[in-house]
DNA sequence: TTTGTAATTTAACAGCGTTAAGTTTCCTGC
DNA sequence: GCAGGAAACTTAACGCTGTTAAATTACAAA
């Protein structure tokens, strides 16, 4: 018993020496710039060592990847507090493109290719749990909106509202990790952008002549 | 003389072949699932033929999708006949998203994908020139929207509306092409949605009071 | 008919993620 | 203390990729 503890412990421990390593890399270079070969030899192990541990690259770096959108599910519990539901629109949106600007890979892989991920799968995720589910969360802040009348009238569908608004907040992440180095448009700041994306978007759903703060 | 322009329509006539077959396939399963070697089987070449013809596998890719952004200029174009700034940017957001769905690999590569290209070959790609260029003929309409005054006092700077704009627009049609198959989200149709958002961006940039058609 | 170049094929390389088989390590039960 | 055996690891190799080098074919020019 005491030394099946043991050898967990071991086998964790270099799991997380696997996953260090990797992060690392992976944050330096990105996903396909990474070779599993050049993990095993930052921790100077054989290729194949990391194979004992993870399934595959796939499953090492959606490992790496949940630990990052864990993040971002704790920024937004930190933001339910926020008792005006447009204020919170605001905080949401903020804290999602930080976390694009933060872990740019994780929000590549999570929000900008498609993901193999089967509906099965969704349960442990916490799928439409509002303390892990961030789309849950959005939905939710938009559904108290409509219900406190502060959206145009003919806004009822939440779902439509909130994938707008999800949209406009992902346009001005995904554009600025696509293409920030790209010298044919003279960018301006992300932060800048963002702010005036989501200020927008909440002006332009709002009730006419509903005046806010 | 006359046989070279003999050999030179033959070797034409293969590149066309290849990039017919290419596309083809590309459309079908996408950038990353389509071989060399697949598209050399489809014509029945060896697989270093093409080499022969293009440089490289980007070479070839970019080449189709040349091809596919000229039809967004061609878009373009025609709704540069359109009077009036807001509607222009309405037709210029739903050219873009039809661009996105008609044409998902290539808008893939050009938008959401970091690109390797420099500086120094815009020129030929008509950088800056409204009728070639995208983001210029976009960044022209915000500036007519300002110096009309249709846009709120603060919003001065056409490059950050413009991108503001555009992020808005590529949002929409970003999310849908990465994440439209899955089933976390109860997803709204992606033409609802972004009419809504291109209509509430308008409607949040638009001077207060502002009432229009 | 020879010659030279353009176009193509065959063979092969280097790199990738991954698997199979062999080897070391080290706890367990006698 | 030592045999057995699973766990953890390494070595070797596979199949796939884009790509290149070298050999071959096709075919107009002389």
């Amino acid at each position: 018993m005491g030394i099946n503890e043991r050898r967990e412990r071991e086998r964790k421990s270099v799991r997380k020496k696997i996953l260090e390593a990797a992060r690392e890399l992976f944050v330096a270079e990105g996903y396909d710039a990474v070779t599993m070969r050049r993990i095993a030899e930052a921790i100077e192990y054989s290729p194949t060592a990391i194979y004992f541990h993870f399934k595959d690259k796939e499953t090492l770096i959606r490992e790496l990847c949940k630990e990052d959108s864990s993040s971002l599910a704790k920024a937004f519990n930190a933001i339910a507090k926020e008792p005006d539901a447009f204020e919170r629109l605001r905080k949401i949106g903020r804290a999602y493109v930080e976390f694009g600007v933060r872990h740019p890979n994780s929000y590549r892989l999570m929000f900008m290719t498609q993901s193999k991920i089967k509906e099965d799968d969704y349960a442990e995720m916490g799928h439409g749990k509002q303390e892990e589910d961030g789309y849950a969360f959005l939905v939710a802040t938009v559904i108290e909106a409509i219900d406190k009348g502060l959206l145009r009238q003919e806004l009822m569908d939440p779902h439509l509202v909130a994938q707008a608004i999800w949209s406009a907040g992902h346009g001005v992440v995904a554009l600025h990790l696509a293409k920030r180095d790209d010298p044919w448009v003279e960018w301006r700041s992300l932060t800048e952008t963002a702010e005036l994306i989501i200020n927008s978007m909440i002006n332009g759903l709002k009730r006419e002549g509903f005046t806010h703060d």
